[in-house]
DNA sequence: CCTCCTTGGTTGCAACATGCTACCTTGCCT
DNA sequence: AGGCAAGGTAGCATGTTGCAACCAAGGAGG
């Protein structure tokens, strides 16, 4: 994505957190960070991306807030890179994405990573969107005011 | 993103569905797709893209399952682009990209669009990520368990 | 019937970003 | 000091993006 133009001062939210992640990988390398990866070379093998590319990525993420880069647990000289608040709250976003990659890109019984409650090892329930009150909507039971422009 | 062959054949359902997107202008056709968007000419002056990207863009959507290509309802002779069913499911996926961005990118009180529930006008709960048994979870409350290999 | 305008694209080309490989730097181990 | 691994940076080939120009099918107007 080069045209940041259009959606930086965009109104809408979805394309300015569209902007702010950046591309793909660096959505893989949230991902991984909610699965524990911290060091470059964690996130390089599991990604298989070009070190400079991987580089970039974390760079811009640091930059966005969304990872921060803090010394290493175990005293040696690297940094690690640890989700921010901020990249927390990312935590639905990649939810949302796997449960939609659960439902329609894998046959039944196909071999797959599972995000799994810690706690009893069961599957996690699947996202629903709700009402202010609490009543589920469809997409159609919502609709997008504009700002006064 | 180039390198398709890591990500197709992968076992993590967050890579397919990135994969399955294509790119970040996909995923806004998307959104543009549940705000109401259905012609060509809508989507290009919403997004701002080049067209030939738009083409491509709505042809892999198509490809993909997750638009399909249907005559105008008013019977004129173009084409329209409605979501299928598959496409449907991403809405929580814009909708959790939806939220994040308002809670990080916005100043309180900076004009935005709003997605609200159509009944009351009220904005949306945020999107809550729950265990099996309906208690809400935390990133730390979850772990990813790899397939045998 | 002929022309103009809108819609919905496709094609060519220049510029940019990606990805691969090789190289550099720093700290650790011996 | 020498070797090794981690964590990057630099150069270059290639692919993708984006712009602009062009094409084609209707519809409106005369």
């Amino acid at each position: 994505m080069v045209r940041r133009t259009r959606l930086d001062d965009n109104e809408c939210p979805v394309a300015r957190s569209v902007d702010a992640i950046g591309d793909w990988w660096s959505l893989l390398i949230v991902r991984d960070a909610f699965d524990g990866s911290r060091r470059f070379g964690e996130f390089q093998r599991s990604l298989g991306v070009a070190k400079n590319i991987l580089a970039a990525r974390l760079r811009a993420l640091v930059d966005g807030g969304v990872l921060a880069s803090v010394p290493a647990r175990d005293g040696g000289a690297h940094r690690e890179y640890v989700l921010t608040e901020k990249g927390e709250a990312l935590f639905p976003v990649i939810v949302a994405l796997r449960q939609w990659g659960e439902g329609h890109f894998f046959a039944p019984g196909e071999e797959r990573s599972r995000l799994v409650d810690r706690r009893d090892g069961r599957p996690l329930r699947p996202l629903e969107v709700r009402a202010g009150d609490g009543r589920p909507v469809a997409p159609a039971d919502t609709v997008v005011r504009k700002p006064a422009g």
